[in-house]
DNA sequence: CCCCACGCTGAACGATGAATCAGGATTCGT
DNA sequence: ACGAATCCTGATTCATCGTTCAGCGTGGGG
């Protein structure tokens, strides 16, 4: 049994990630109601076969997928906050990894019909859970930490985290759905100039860097 | 042809009204993924045949479900607003109508759905920007008034009607998704805190009618 | 060297559900 | 009253997928 792990055996390994890889692509794309076993073997290159040998059923894989994304999330959130950095710096940080300029722009479809499912899916509601408490509480701390060094005044913390997160939410549904009225460009200002509001802070703090080099992704 | 309309030949009509209603409530219940011919039918009372006879297609009778919406959306809205208030009374009342306690708790699933609906679909998205465009009008028209008339201070009326519109998503997001952190009634008052942080005004003035009777809907 | 567990596949099965159809009933114009 | 159009229905057709299955190759352990 440990012999499979040793040597060349890392292909079957690998065969599995790929289409756990294609899962979340084929999800970003068509969405849960779209999502067809096909669909997923197609982008992984194989046959529709081996994704149900590998996850016993479509909704197995898809979960899987799901957590998969789940992981990332929280790796690109550790990593991407500076632990040693001013409240304010901190608080910019958040504004431009939430809203969409941090991983991919088509994350945020993703998380919208993660909601959607979790109108009626108890897991999907469990996982968008812990997402948005985890999201929330980076957002908490750092407001505490704001407070705390002079640099936010903020009456209720809780309330004021709860609020930027929906903000966020809400924001980025008008982005998904290419709303006129908010291009992808000004999601990151519009949301970080309510958080000056919110934090009693003077906008010219947080835009000082201007606009950001072109695209990251394809 | 136009005998038809006359006098008893109303039962048609009638029979066709129930079924978009049913339809409407399916799409509530089970969303656009879950929604069944069979479902529809069964909750108009009537035969899966009778539906598609109306309807020439499921799509076609979701789809035109959720115009009647659509226009309900725009009644309820029309009629709910006193022409004659101040715009902070009127302010209050976006808040309270828009914040679900108006038409019904499970509107905001529906619009959710709509939201991913419309990621692929073009008539969707189209009706969700007619929809958000006049909600957002009708905030903004409100803003205008407020600041004309002195109540409000703003820098950029446009911006913080989308915000404002932006943050009510959101917020019914967590509400619709049962948030712990967002209860039901709490929404009205997250929402009003940060209309009365974006346009200056004390909060006093917005909060001064505490709860209002139990609910509207069974 | 053999064999067997694992990885993998194409083809077949079965369920589900949208849409069609061939009529029956009802209503309406004449 | 008598067609004819409109409504309506049960039964059927047809396509789409998820899932199962029987078997093929292969590589590593006895």
């Amino acid at each position: 049994m440990t012999s499979r792990t040793s040597l060349a055996a890392k292909a079957p390994e690998e065969r599995r990630r790929r289409i756990l890889a294609a899962a979340v692509e084929v999800l970003k794309e068509k969405g849960f109601a779209g999502a067809r076993i096909a669909d997923i073997a197609a982008m992984a290159g194989t046959s529709p076969a081996l994704v149900v040998y590998h996850f016993k059923t479509l909704d197995g894989a898809l979960a899987e997928a799901l957590g998969s994304v789940e992981d990332d999330f929280y790796t690109d959130l550790a990593q991407a906050l500076p632990p040693k950095a001013g409240a304010v710096e901190r608080l910019r940080v958040i504004g431009e990894l939430g809203c969409d300029t941090g991983p991919a722009v088509g994350n945020w479809s993703l998380w919208m019909e993660v909601w959607v499912r979790a109108l009626r899916d108890g897991q999907a509601r469990a996982l968008r859970r812990a997402l948005d408490a985890r999201w929330r509480q980076t957002l908490r701390e750092c407001i505490d930490a704001g407070v705390a060094e002079g640099s936010f005044r903020c009456a209720d913390a809780q309330a004021t985290a709860v609020r930027l997160a929906a903000l966020m939410d809400g924001l980025a549904v008008q982005v998904a759905l290419r709303d006129p009225e908010v291009p992808e460009d000004r999601m990151t200002d519009l949301w970080l100039e309510s958080a000056a509001a919110e934090l009693d802070i003077p906008l010219r703090q947080l835009i000082k860097t201007k606009r950001r080099p072109p695209a990251k992704r394809p």
